[in-house]
DNA sequence: AATGTATAGTTGTCTATACCAATATTATTT
DNA sequence: AAATAATATTGGTATAGACAACTATACATT
């Protein structure tokens, strides 16, 4: 289970490994784990060790801790985004639809004021415009308009957006996504939206604004999506933040 | 700064003493920190109780890592709802509103087959259901129906909900809030609504469902609210998970 | 029966130290 | 002047141990 010699570091071992224990059902909500110095003893590692492995589940939500009396399985484990910030592809995958797209436009144009504002950069410095339908099991779910700087995305292709935006960046532009930002609204979908959508004129849609932003703050990413309402709900889920913590 | 004495552990002090430079602009963003080992020696502490009060900071938004160049003030620090998780009132304070509230009914009945679900109590079991029309400097803004189980909440007044009903739970019956789940979808206001929320008939409104948790996962509220989307924007912000960690 | 006391087991805080990994800086070589 | 190598600085991981705070239980005392 925990591997001394290997280059992944310890508490992020022993992390995974309870992760997959609750997730496959071995360690049930309520449960209480096995003290932190048994496992030190066990796996002949220190209490801190495990302690950091520890402290990392439960600011993700899968345990809690009581001082006195032990560390236990949360009831329902708060939805972790695979890649901590979901794409329309994770999110489709998630709720067991086939992803898919279609593509409208892909363009460099002059920013548009709006996307300038929100990426922080002059008005009518060159962005890229990425319009697509984006289907799930082949019915149009939402019309998705993305807005990226070409001045921190260089050579971007339409292979790239269609794979993964974020693993690229991550993988070969070593950039780093932090956070993001969003901003919903309901209203009603207008004309041309309809027509892409394939619903009737005046039906409810779901506005989603999102800002994707590095360590550093930059905004890389500007994405205004028009989801049908009748084949979307947006869920959230939100940890307290104590006074007390680690 | 650093109090031994004090019973309040050192890396809380530490870390609140950063959050009030961060706050103050003492520090701001995209400052650097002195270096981990630098505050160990000021206030003769442990480098690794440094860390907890940096990890902290890390892990609410406020700083961020990066190996071999120091530790830095995050460029925009993620919002903090107040309470950890945002009530009306709070949420309408944010955004420099004056929160009201028009009380529709405030009864006990028979749990609902929704909200008995929600909550995970038996159908018909008795119940708190309480409707009121939310208002923003005196103009409705929603309307919100609260389901609360009379198991876990005994002798709720009037008076306590319309004061704060997280600050009685916690304070007085020492519960601990942990976390909460929302659904929020577009639709359109039904005749009644519509009525109460002062909008025509067929206007795009925001439904949200939230449900409050303990930390063993115990669901204390079920609250359905209808947004007047002319009104009503509603902001998320997300942190990455990432892989690595403390 | 109620209350105090002792004890063992648990998480919480903290120290002191060591070495590793990534980055920045300086010195050296080319 | 540029490239390279060596060194210093910084955060990342890990150890071993100590004591504090809290919980639960068992037992004794009142």
């Amino acid at each position: 289970m925990i591997n001394k010699n290997s280059p992944i570091p310890l508490y992020y071992q022993l992390e995974e490994y309870i992760k997959e224990l609750i997730e496959q059902g071995d360690l049930k909500p309520g449960d209480a784990l096995p003290p932190e110095r048994e496992y030190a003893e066990e796996y002949k590692i220190s209490r801190m060790t495990v302690r950091q492995a520890f402290t990392q589940l439960v600011n993700e939500g899968y345990l809690y801790r009581i001082q006195g009396k032990g560390t236990f399985v949360s009831e329902r484990k708060i939805e972790q985004p695979l890649q901590g910030l979901t794409s329309f592809t994770e999110d489709m995958k998630a709720r067991g639809l086939e992803p898919g797209s279609q593509l409208i436009h892909f363009d460099i144009i002059p920013a548009p004021i709006g996307a300038a504002k929100q990426l922080k950069i002059a008005e009518s410095a060159p962005i890229y415009e990425i319009t697509r339908i984006r289907l799930a099991d082949g019915i149009p779910m939402a019309l998705e308009t993305n807005f990226i700087s070409t001045e921190l995305i260089k050579d971007l292709t339409v292979e790239i957006v269609n794979q993964s935006l974020y693993a690229y960046m991550e993988d070969q532009l070593k950039l780093t996504i932090d956070s993001s930002s969003q901003i919903i609204e309901a209203s009603i979908v207008s004309k041309e939206e309809a027509e892409y959508l394939q619903i009737s004129e005046g039906a409810p849609v779901m506005l989603i604004q999102n800002i994707t932003y590095l360590e550093d703050g930059t905004p890389v990413e500007f994405v205004k999506s028009v989801f049908r309402a009748d084949r979307y709900k947006f869920m959230i889920q939100k940890k307290r933040q104590k006074p007390s913590g680690n």
